[in-house]
DNA sequence: GCCATATCAGTGCATATACACTCATCCCAT
DNA sequence: ATGGGATGAGTGTATATGCACTGATATGGC
């Protein structure tokens, strides 16, 4: 008779742990998160926030559908994350004229001034990164993950 | 005279969105967590679940410092992390008889039939990423997310 | 043996993430 | 023009993440 498979043995789940790729991609987001965060902490920028407020500024006006579709992120979860950068003062969002449903989301004067401000350092930890990495494997690695994106985005 | 940069022109930000590390970092084990996530709802495990629960296996039993380690992950994250599973009956964590500071983590009966139940889904799951992305690239991924960690992982 | 220090784990707080549900606005068919 | 479906955004709840701080235990110098 065959059997069910009731349990997991210790070697196979190392394996697996060296395998998976949802493990290992957040796990490497967790270190590199910690590398950014750290190098711009003197701009006030986590690095989720720093990465929202590029986007905002390559698309600007961006309305928050759109801006969750670029990022990938949950349109609900974007709307949380703006929240501290409202609460500083550094984007505004306010409906759009045409569509009152929608919001547009821009950033304020003095959040220009701040993404000016964080982007040096920024580009520091950029470097240290592609320093220790390697400039051949970052640059590898940037376009897979480029390739994850386009491949697993909901078009 | 010199000019201090107090502004950040849109191409530039869009240039930074292509380059940065964190950023597609983020994006990409945002699109995976989902993809994982779908594929193993019926297992009620969610990917950081199962992610824990494989390395806890790997090493059962383990010590919460030494988990946190190996995940990257801080220590007083997995102490949260740990309660979904702890109050599902999944896991067990004591004090070790030799140094009572030191809690050990284990599976229990339950969390390992729980954890074999979730591996064919699992495979499902990395089976699809292999498909979609190509064995070449998804191998070629997941050797420079463990350099990522080599690297940058503290000592 | 005893205290100073080091080490291990938990809590309080804040941000990040997303699903299910709700509310507001728009647009179209009648 | 209006009512009903479609679409855009927010809330409630739960998990994930980590820093600063706290409490508990071990260990070494005396």
């Amino acid at each position: 008779m065959t059997e069910i498979e009731t349990s997991c043995d210790p070697q196979q789940c190392r394996e697996i742990g060296e395998r998976c790729a949802v493990l290992n991609l957040r796990k490497a987001a967790r270190l590199m998160t910690r590398l950014y965060e750290e190098t711009m902490k003197p701009a006030g920028l986590l690095p989720t926030q720093f990465s929202l407020m590029v986007a905002i500024r390559a698309m600007d006006p961006v309305r928050m559908s759109q801006l969750a579709a670029v990022l990938a992120m949950d349109r609900t979860t974007l709307t949380r994350n703006l929240r501290p950068l409202e609460r500083q003062g550094l984007v505004t969002t306010g409906p759009a004229a045409e569509d009152r449903r929608t919001r547009e989301v821009r950033l304020t004067p003095e959040g220009q001034a701040r993404l000016a401000l964080a982007l040096p350092l920024w580009r520091q930890a950029q470097t240290r990164v592609a320093e220790r990495l390697g400039e051949a494997r970052l640059s590898r690695l940037l376009a897979d993950l480029q390739a994850v994106a386009t491949t697993f985005l909901p078009e």
